[in-house]
RNA sequence: GUGAGCGUGGCCAAGUGGUUAAGGCGCCAGGUUGUGGCCCUGGAGAUCGAGGGUUCAAAUCCCUUCGCUCACCCCA
């Protein structure tokens, strides 16, 4: 085999299209009928867009994204994640302009220099929402809200939310520095990965699941018990906004998330099955990031669901798509007259708004499986004595009736049959 | 970046040293005069991922390489 696709990629086969439709329609109807308005931004930005967003020192940054110098020596990053992009448009677009809160919606192809496995691709898809303007908890309750009933829309029941607070820049140091002095005197127990973490990224030290340090990280200091004044006023305020909207969540100390930008509510919501890569929804607010990409100080929040992970578990859960039930002909020939009459035929057809293809050039047997393995509703079969009479044979595929039609009919007799 | 498993026709898959590499799905053609879905018959399609080695003999053993998958890491 000559050519494949790139590692970490995939075709998406006409089989398979379905479920991304399905998806794309039901998450979008649920954005909007809570109020967001979609956008969408480019597959591609200033790397420098990404530094400042995402953080310096994070994995996506350091060794995951796709760079590379343009033919004009610009510096552009491939997407690695939705959040900075959809900021950028914010400010570029003078949205903090608009009545304030602002809220988006996008799908998005997102780029990612990591090896594959279950759930983790180097090309996916998101789609996610963003809130500016709004550092109110309801909003944070709406965010999470929205996540979970996008998955709701689609079928997807069985799900677990889990949230936790990591402070901000008032008390979040000070909780750092706490884990810190909690972790120096037992470093002989943890991991090697958990000793690199100590310095690197200290929050990380929560999620590790090497068994041998869930003894020390199940008695660390928890990020929700030295949050400022502030940050827990918010914080209970969240749990009562979602208490009120009936979502079970189910508070995780530690849960933190990747990047550097986020503040105060973080949230994943994943199935319930234990899986690696299986996070379908990751998110939280970065009250400071609009600020660090140059913009006046302005809150904000948001999530990106894993477009794959997500399908993955409709698939779980047995969904039953709905099925199109539309009206779709094709049309069988005997002859080469007839051919060139069925191919107008189908032309016209189509322009009047019902689907129709035409059958290959085979015997008669041949071109009636065709139809049949195309799932088609009717054949239309044309002869030479049918041409000679203006008439065609129709015959209905599920219920294997036919009879004979005027040329004339042919239309309204079909529009007649989608019922 | 680290570790493990696997690579046989479009797909699934038997075969673990020895005549022309099973089978199923799918595909194509037939099953009388111009008709589908089931069934029957026939056909096309594989240098057994690639390269090298061991052997009288390898898809089967060894080495190298490429690819895929899974896990760690990280994350959607």
């Amino acid at each position: 085999m000559r050519f494949q696709v790139p590692k970490g990629t995939s075709d998406i086969l006409p089989d398979e299209q379905p479920y991304w439709r399905f998806f794309e329609s039901r998450a979008s109807e649920t954005a909007a009928s809570f109020g967001y308005g979609r956008i969408d931004t480019p597959m591609f930005e200033d790397a420098q867009l990404f530094v400042r967003g995402v953080g310096e020192v994070t994995d996506i940054i350091e060794s995951e994204t796709y760079t590379f110098e343009d033919r004009g020596g610009d510096l552009i990053t491939l997407r690695p994640e939705g959040t900075a992009p959809v900021c950028r448009a914010y400010l570029e677009h003078g949205m903090h302009n608009l009545p304030q809160p602002v809220r988006l919606y996008y799908f998005s192809t997102n780029f990612r220099y990591e090896r594959p496995q279950a759930g983790r691709y180097r090309q996916h898809h998101q789609m996610g929402i963003e809130v500016f303007g709004d550092g109110d908890a309801s909003i944070d309750a709406e965010v999470i809200e929205v996540g979970w009933r996008v998955l709701d829309s689609v079928g997807i029941r069985d799900k677990i939310l889990g949230l936790n607070s990591i402070g901000d820049t008032e008390c979040r140091p000070g909780y750092v520095e706490e884990l810190r002095s909690y972790y120096r005197p037992r470093v002989d127990d943890i991991c090697r990965d958990c000793r690199r973490r100590l310095d690197q990224n200290p929050l990380r030290l929560l999620d590790c699941k090497q068994a041998s340090c869930q003894p020390v990280t199940a008695g660390a200091p928890r990020s929700a018990d030295y949050l400022c004044t502030a940050c827990r006023e918010h914080w209970e305020a969240l749990l009562g906004y979602l208490r009120d909207v009936e979502l079970p969540y189910r508070i995780d100390h530690r849960l933190v998330r990747g990047f550097d930008y986020y503040t105060r509510t973080v949230f994943e919501i994943v199935p319930p099955d234990e899986g690696s890569q299986s996070t379908m929804v990751g998110g939280g607010r970065y009250d400071g990031l609009i600020e660090e990409l140059g913009g006046a100080p302005t809150p904000g929040i948001g999530f990106g669901m894993g477009v794959e992970r997500a399908i993955l578990n409709v698939k779980r859960q047995g969904v039953q798509l709905p099925t199109n039930s539309r009206t779709k002909v094709a049309l069988a020939h005997v002859g080469e007259a007839a051919r060139l009459r069925a191919a107008r035929l189908a032309s016209c057809l189509r322009m009047a708004g019902t689907p129709a293809m035409l059958a290959p050039r085979r015997s008669l047997r041949s071109q009636m499986r065709y139809a049949s393995s195309q799932s088609a509703t009717h054949a239309v079969i044309i002869g030479d004595e049918e041409m000679g009479r203006g008439v065609v044979v129709l015959r209905d595929l599920d219920r294997g009736e036919q009879r004979e039609v005027a040329l004339a009919d042919l239309e309204t007799v079909l529009r007649g049959s989608e019922a």
